[in-house]
DNA sequence: TATTGTTATACTCTATAACTATA
DNA sequence: TATAGTTATAGAGTATAACAATA
């Protein structure tokens, strides 16, 4: 997959800007989901599941809408998700006092258990591996470099910033 | 989600490693993927199908084991999804010559095709949005620095390296 | 009329385990 | 005995569209 693309490129492969990122951003990311998913699935959620929790840890709750736009799932699918874990008793719902087709979505004290208790762990297994990658100055240049990155993609679209 | 973390850690959040560099890697990662799988759903294929079309792309073919092994599908899920790909008449299937047990999978020329158009698209799509957020030297030591972190990952599980 | 969220449909992915046919 | 791949099962995520209640 890194080899040359004929049709409709303007230069030899290794010239191309996003061959040279992607597969290794790519990577680096691939390397950190598997944790993580592994971790997550050992508390009995789905990668989608603690994705909601993820974005819900840390606020003060909100719609279904934002909920949806941030996770990058659709409505209907949420409806379902959020059904499990309510199920679950990770979230709590309340109608919202301003709009009543609106419900807002909080973390329960035990969602918010799960979601800390989630990202203690991976932090404690990831920080060596960061550690023994890069030195100290590496990592606030490859912090810069991406968020470099994704401020450009958030141009394009910038309702979906902030997912994870 | 970027707060602090209480429980285990043995410093302040902003000091945590695995905290400064996952997000903006996660967002630079979905920036690239939302892009990639509109692409990919155009073309009528799911993220799994074109997971296994990315990893077929430029090889001679292989086992099913391998290919499950690189796309991080369990086999299970994998005849099906090979079901799929062959009733599209995206991949061909042929016994191994040397174990009878085993089915090379290969990509058809009409799979071949839909690898490098939906690649040549990404890239025509991509390359404008990397090269505005970042000098040549900037992208240079990015691929770097992404890369010594996909290293010290793969130290831990070599198997599942090369998947896109 | 437009928006929030639900329901329904049909398909795909997922993990898991029992199974077969080779090795 | 071990491995390659299939089948079966049950649950979960997916897009989509029609729908109810509210704005």
């Amino acid at each position: 997959m890194m080899k040359k693309n004929k049709s409709q490129e303007s230069g030899p492969a290794e010239h191309r800007v996003s061959l040279r990122i992607i597969r290794p951003l790519v990577e680096a990311y691939l390397g950190f989901v598997r944790e993580s998913d592994r971790h997550v699935r050992s508390m009995g959620l789905t990668p989608g599941q603690f994705d909601v929790i993820a974005t819900l840890g840390d606020t003060e709750g909100m719609s279904c809408r934002e909920l949806s736009v941030r996770t990058l799932v659709t409505k209907g699918t949420l409806t379902g998700l959020l059904d499990r874990l309510l199920l679950k008793g990770l979230i709590t719902e309340e109608v919202s006092a301003t709009d009543r087709r609106s419900r807002i979505i909080r973390l329960s004290e035990k969602g918010d258990e799960v979601f800390r208790r989630t990202f203690d762990t991976q932090i404690a297994y990831l920080d060596p591996f960061f550690e023994r990658a890069l030195t100290e100055e590496e990592i606030e240049n490859l912090r810069t470099l991406l968020l470099k990155i994704s401020d450009e993609f958030f141009k394009k679209t910038p309702n979906v910033r902030g997912k994870v």
